[in-house]
Parts: C-alpha cells; structure tokens; sequence
DNA sequence: AACGTAACTTAGGACTGCCAGT
DNA sequence: ACTGGCAGTCCTAAGTTACGTT
C-alpha cells in the first residue's frame, strides 16, 4: 500500500545535508520525521535529510561462474601452429571469439583495443609469441562456442525446466532484500560479468577488456544491526558501509572507464516510486509556472549579457525541442555525442527561409547512444537573430554555446522553481503532450472498437517518442512480417467476400420460408461476416500502427517520462483494461499511480 | 570558480521463452 | 507437436545532477 499522497512536497522538502547524515548513523531516532497512519492502521515512515532507510538486509551480489578451462581438443593457433595458451589469456581469447559473428570484430579500433589489452592478460611468453592479431585463429573456439548455444537451445523441456528451477534459487537467495519493514526486490544483484566493451557508435574504448570483478572489488552497503551479507568463499569485501543516505546495496568501480557500478532495487519498490512519483509531482509544478518561464526568456533574448542570451535560446531548445541537457565530455573517452548545452557549430544549419517557411534551423547531431537528431524546425526570430550573432567567427569544433553549460543553466533554473533542472522540461513536454493527444484524438476519431481506442493511444505516445527522438532499429525481420500481415489481410478479405455472398444467399434461401433451420443458417452467417469483419479491422489497425512504429520505440517513453495517472485515467475513461496499455512490469513500477488515480486526473 | 566524481535515471540492443498459427 | 515471430526481460552503457574538494 502506497502512502505518498502524504508525503512532503518537494519545495518543503528540507535540502540535503548528506554527509552529516551518514556520520550520526542511522540508528538516531530523531531522523524519523513522521509517522503517519495510513489506511488499515499500517505505519508509514518518512525520513528526513536524504535518509533513505533505517535498516537494510541483503545477501550481496551474486557473482559469475569462475572461467573453465577449454576442452584439450579445441585449440587456439597462431601463425598455423596450435598454442595452449595461459588461463588468463585463454579467458579473453574466448571473450573475442564469441563476438566473431559481429561487426565489432572486424572494427580497427576494437581489434587494437582488444589486442592491446589481451596481451596485457598474456604471459611474458605468450606475448614474444603473438605479435599480430590477424595472425591468430580463434576458429575452433568460435565453433565451440556456436556449438554451446546451440547444445542450450536444443535442451529438452525437463532439462530447461532444472535449469529455470536453478535460476529461481539464485533469484530467491539474491534477489530481494529487506529495506525498513518491505521485503524488496533488487533490480540488479548479479555482477556484470568479464567480456570486452561494448560501447555504443564510435567509442573509443571499444574492445577493452573489461575485467572480472572480485569481491576484494566489491563494498557493501547495510545495516549495521543487519546480518552482513557473507563474501565467497576465501575471500573478502572491499569495505563493508552502513550509509543510509544512498539506495544502493553494493558499488564496485569498473576498469573501462573508471566509473562506478551499483547494485539497487527493483523499479517496483517503495523507494524508486516514491522517487518517480517526485519526479511527475516537480514536473507537474512547472506546468503552474510554465508561462512566466517561457515569457522570461522570450525577454532573455534581447538581454546585453551574451551568457543571458545564450541561456535564452538553450532553454528555447530544451523547451520546444525537448533536448537534453548536454554536459560536457572528456574528449577521447567517449564517443563524440552532444546535448543541447555542448552543441556545436556544425550542429546546426541556418536557413533564412526553407520549404517556404522562414528562420529554419536545421539539427544534425549524435545525441545519447549515437542516436541522430535530425529536425529542421521553424524557430521565432529572436533566436534566430541570436543563432546568427552565436555562430559569427566561430569555425567548425567551436561550441555553439559558448557561455553557457549545464551548471550554470541548472543553476539559473532552480531559482526560477525549486527542483527545476533542463530534464524536467523533457518530463513535464512528455506528459503534456500525451494528455493533448489522448484529448485530441479521442473527440476527432471516437472510437468505440477496443482495438482503434488503443491505436490512439499508440499514437499520443508515439507523438511523444517522436518529440523526444527514441529510436530503434527496425527490426531486422520487419519487411518480411509486414508482408506477411499483408497476406493475412488479403486472405481474410477474399474470406469476407465469400462470407457475404455466402449470408446474402441464405437470405435468399430463407425468404417466404418460416424453416427455422433455414433462419438458423442465416444468423450463423450473419456471424461469420461479422467476426470476419472484426479479425479484418484488427489487423488493419495492427498494420497502420506497425508501419508507424518501424523505428519509434514507444517504451523509453512509456517507461521514464509519461505520468502513468495520465494513462490509468485514460483507461477507465475509455474502458480499455490497463493491461492493454502496461504489462506486468509496468503494473508493478506504477503501482503508486494505479492505486491513488481516478477518472478525473489531470497532469 | 573550476573540477572531479558519486549517485541515480534514462537508453537501446541482445536474449529468451511463450503462444498463435500451422 | 512444431516453429517463427514478437513481447517482455535482461543487460549495461550513457546520460543528468548534486555534491565535495581544491
């Protein structure tokens, strides 16, 4: 049961004092700010400056099987001779063979990568001997491997069914914890384990060994009245922590680029709702404050400061186009990828006048993932005017913005409403921009069939995945599925048109007749034009909305920036069951919002 | 103020297993 | 019973933001 309708509001939320937190520990009485009694007399805490929990249990992470040796009959070559190599050097030589069907292998900075760091894992011998990449033949190991899949594929029912028993064990031992008095689900509680890098688009770590991660790697986060979680045999944590003004359970840092990883809950706790129903409430807010915001820096555009004009035009962009922020990289580490505030010159192509429109700007740029923004929008003059005097003297490389960066704007933005950052904006568009549509489309095409009620839906959310760019590859067996729905189509219609001519000649048949056996085969023909009609339109409805979905991906969307009291509204609006619109992940994230929403919710 | 990084959200692709249609 | 296509789940990379340090 969810309480949050009583929680503190965020601008009455006391503001962090983390540290301070964490040193009076968590066993101080004090940090209990409310006990509030919610429904069936069950008490519900809440806890004051960033603690996040007063007690936490849990087992620690689950680690990868160790490395097994391969068989004596599958050997590595060099040069055309066999080479048994080391354990080490044999580990990664797998992990490169096993990628062999994909392209990343065949990418040079991936090979040099790999190659680099697998003769770091190689004996002193091993690395006089293999000198060359391309001299070396992972043949029989790729075999092996292809081998393996298809052997797990093959499996018999019983044989799956030991297997999924023993993932259930792992699941039940390592997968929940206790936080305060909810036994929790744990979203990620294996360690990621050992392979090469795969980083998105042109990365230039592509191909690094990333290593296996040890529990000496690994600290732990719990109570400290808890049953500490016991480290594999023979060995030992990093560091054991009792902080309880961070979610996570367990952290480790990654070798690859340096950054930390952490174990936490499962999308369906207490915690990572009560965080997402924060998150809509802030976006919410704005929607009160939306207009002073906008008209403040329609003003900001004309501001004699260049950083106020700069920040102007950003939050324009970050408003109308849903950008994201855009922090700054370390060139090198990462691909090269830009957001709103790291723009460059070449980003953006001005056009005094485009497809009879004018002050066209024309985006092209990688954004997260390397996923491409490609939009020529039609912008007020003002920024225009602005773009020109931003651009002037600058040369390709040179930021677009370049008094300007995330601080500074974020900075800018929480005076203007507290909890306001750039992301809200793409969170608080999304969710308006569903409610428009679901309104829009419903009084233009008053659908009653259940099937044409939810394309609409798909529609609004497909408005939104577009506004904020989530694509996805088409699916590699899209051509072929298409034309096979066509067949489908195409079939059920001649099944239709026999169906008719069928019904009209047993009408026929029957007229002046009073046989009830005759009546009776007229309904039964009734029903079959009938149901031949309802299949027909259903797949029609399935293939419009496929075809506009081909490289649209509804969830990230659907996932982490539509208010779901927006849809669950929507479905008992429209009688749709909520199951059409979330499956049972979602059910479960959003069972905050599924609980306290009614038909009359509005963003 | 500049910088580094911890903590957390957001993201697309790979993988899996189920079920409709044969 | 078989299978292929796809929805759902898993995986982990790649963002944002706040905070601490120099």
């Amino acid at each position: 049961m969810y309480e949050m309708k009583f929680m503190l509001s965020f601008s009455e939320r006391p503001k962090k004092k983390k540290k301070k937190a964490a040193e009076e520990g968590q066993e101080n009485s004090a940090t209990v700010k409310k006990k509030i009694k919610g429904k069936k007399d069950k008490v519900e805490e809440k806890y004051e400056d960033g603690i996040k929990w007063k007690f936490l249990e849990h087992k620690g992470p689950y680690f990868p099987p160790e490395y097994q040796t391969l068989p004596d009959d599958v050997k590595f070559y060099y040069n055309g001779k066999p080479v048994k190599l080391s354990l080490p050097a044999e580990e990664v030589a797998l992990f490169f063979a096993q990628m062999m069907d994909h392209e990343y292998t065949t990418k040079e900075v991936f090979r040099n990568n790999f190659f680099r760091d697998w003769r770091k894992e190689m004996t002193l011998e091993e690395r006089q001997l293999i000198m060359d990449l391309n001299k070396c033949d992972f043949g029989e190991l790729h075999a092996m491997h292809k081998q393996k899949v298809e052997a797990r594929k093959n499996l018999s029912k019983e044989e799956k069914l030991v297997n999924k028993e023993a993932n259930q064990k792992i699941v039940d031992e390592y997968g929940c914890c206790v936080l305060d008095h909810h036994r929790e689900r744990i979203g990620n509680f294996k360690i990621e384990p050992p392979g090469l890098f795969r980083g998105r688009g042109d990365h230039p770590k592509q191909g690094m060994l990333k290593k296996r991660i040890q529990p000496e790697d690994v600290i732990i986060n719990c109570s400290k009245d808890s049953r500490i979680p016991e480290p594999p045999a023979g060995h030992r944590w990093k560091e054991v922590r009792h902080d309880n003004t961070v979610t996570w359970l367990a952290s480790w840092t990654e070798n690859v680029q340096g950054s930390c990883k952490y174990v936490m809950l499962n999308a369906n706790s207490k915690l990572k709702g009560e965080k997402d129903w924060e998150k809509y409430e802030v976006a919410r807010k704005l929607k009160t404050c939306v207009d002073a915001i906008r008209a403040q820096y329609q003003e900001d555009l004309k501001s004699k400061q260049m950083g106020t004009r700069q920040r102007a035009v950003a939050l324009y962009f970050i408003d109308k186009l849903a950008l994201r922020a855009g922090n700054e990289k370390e060139e090198g580490e990462t691909a090269d990828t830009v957001g709103c505030c790291s723009l460059r010159v070449e980003h953006i192509t001005l056009h005094d006048t485009l497809d009879g429109q004018k002050c066209v700007v024309e985006f092209d740029f990688l954004g997260k993932d390397c996923i491409r923004y490609y939009n020529k929008v039609p912008v007020i003059k003002r920024v225009f005017k602005n773009l020109k005097l931003f651009m002037e003297n600058k040369q390709e490389g040179d930021d677009l913005f370049d008094r300007l960066n995330t601080q500074m704007l974020n900075k800018h933005l929480s005076s203007l409403m507290p909890g306001l950052t750039a992301k809200v904006f793409r969170t608080y568009n999304a969710s308006i921009t569903l409610q428009q549509q679901l309104k829009e489309l419903r009084n233009s095409e008053l659908k009653d069939n259940v099937a044409e009620k939810l394309l609409s839906y798909n529609r609004a959310n497909r408005a939104v995945a577009i506004l904020c760019n989530h694509q996805r590859a088409p699916p590699k067996t899209f051509e072929q599925s298409m034309a096979n729905l066509q067949a489908k189509i195409d079939s059920r219609k001649e099944q239709l048109d026999l169906a008719k001519k069928e019904l009209k000649q047993a009408k026929k048949e029957a007229k002046g007749s009073s046989d009830n056996k005759l009546l009776i085969v007229v309904e039964k023909k009734k029903k079959a034009v009938q149901r031949c009609e309802e299949q027909l339109l259903k797949m029609e409805v399935q293939a419009t909305d496929r075809e506009e979905n081909k490289q649209i991906a509804l969830s990230t969307s659907k996932l982490n920036y539509l208010d779901p009291r927006i849809s669950v509204a929507w479905c008992k609006n429209m009688e749709v069951q909520l199951d059409k619109i979330y499956n049972k992940t979602l059910r479960d994230k959003f069972a905050w919002a599924i609980d306290m929403t009614e038909h009359d919710f509005v963003f």
